[in-house]
DNA sequence: TTTTTCGTGGTACAGTCGTATCATAAAAAA
DNA sequence: TTTTTTATGATACGACTGTACCACGAAAAA
């Protein structure tokens, strides 16, 4: 992963984990027996650091807290800001780009991954329902798929360098504020 | 970019690009000096075929159809359905992230390119509020951060498989939905 | 008409890649 | 204690990479 990231996933030999770890390349062999074992890998490492980071910095305010304080936890831990964070930004659009032309590595991950972050965000807006914090005539669902969306691509503005973090902050606590208030289109 | 688009941009070699035009190792260097030369070139075109993009298809309706007419057709321009499309987001998101870790691509693309989209929908915007047609308590720069953000994160959740494109579009419609009756947070 | 530039093909070179093989030392099992 | 498994190093091989060089024909310029 510090090798992926430093010099690109494209760029990520055998020899240069090896190095990278200060171990042979034999032993590199050893463990995850080819190229492609190696990219599969650090994939599943990826979505595993991914999730621990979501359950430890998520969990402290599970079902406790309001709909919009979750929300912006969520979004303050996919911004990438933090060295930790762009990385993960940076290999997974990586991944997913590669997934698209390479056969062997699998395109499911980028499914069901976003799909479970969506039905946690989906329920998050059902409690922010009931709860009387968001308007009820919303569509979970469809709101879901909206703020995930602009999760991610808020998130590749920053990493690109074309928004800060502090504007893409400020613009999705915009989003949140007309959520909050929100009236359906047909009313 | 028939060969980046098929086998990655990763995998783009100077005598596979030379193969897919029918002319020697020789000529591709002739014209593109070096392999840093022919990705650039790559991204130039790539950026150029984006601008005639949207020129051809959107040029029609500049200013005279409603503000809601031209985000519609921007996001349908934009959205990874067709092998084009697809195509451009693939390589676009490709060379982004190339950027990210490689000097000799200038980033400075990704920062350019989508501010001038963004102050083309800020000015889309504006047309709509003065025509009473969007709220004119909106902020358009920061509604035109959210909406490139948005057509960008719904664009990679269809091109990886995680939409349809219908669902994508129709989750768009809400969006515009709640943008035209919107109420800011003060009021 | 001679000379120079442009465009193209073929090919060789040094480097890196993933993979495979051989050897060996430590640990575990028999 | 002998034997097998585990783990590691060194190294070699073929395939591919980007780059450089040489040759040659066509077109343009002199």
């Amino acid at each position: 992963m510090a090798v992926a990231a430093r010099e690109g996933l494209h760029a990520t030999s055998l020899r240069a984990v090896a190095a990278e770890a200060g171990i042979s390349l034999r032993s590199v062999q050893y463990y995850f027996d080819t190229k492609v074992g190696l990219m599969q890998a650090g994939l599943a490492a990826l979505e595993n650091q991914s999730n621990e980071r979501l359950r430890t910095r998520l969990g402290g305010l599970e079902s406790s807290s309001s709909a919009r304080a979750r929300l912006q936890a969520l979004f303050a831990i996919a911004l990438p800001t933090d060295l930790e964070s762009r990385r993960f930004h940076l290999l997974w659009t990586s991944y997913a780009m590669l997934a698209m032309t390479d056969p062997e590595i699998s395109d499911r991950i980028f499914v069901d991954s976003p799909n479970r972050l969506q039905e946690r965000i989906a329920s998050i807006l059902e409690e922010g329902k009931s709860g009387g914090e968001i308007d009820a005539s919303l569509h979970s669902e469809i709101e879901a798929t909206l703020l995930i969306a602009l999760i991610h691509g808020l998130g590749t503005a920053v990493l690109v360098g074309q928004q800060t973090a502090e504007r893409a902050t400020a613009s999705f606590e915009h989003y949140l504020d007309r959520l909050a208030g929100a009236k359906s289109s047909n009313e």
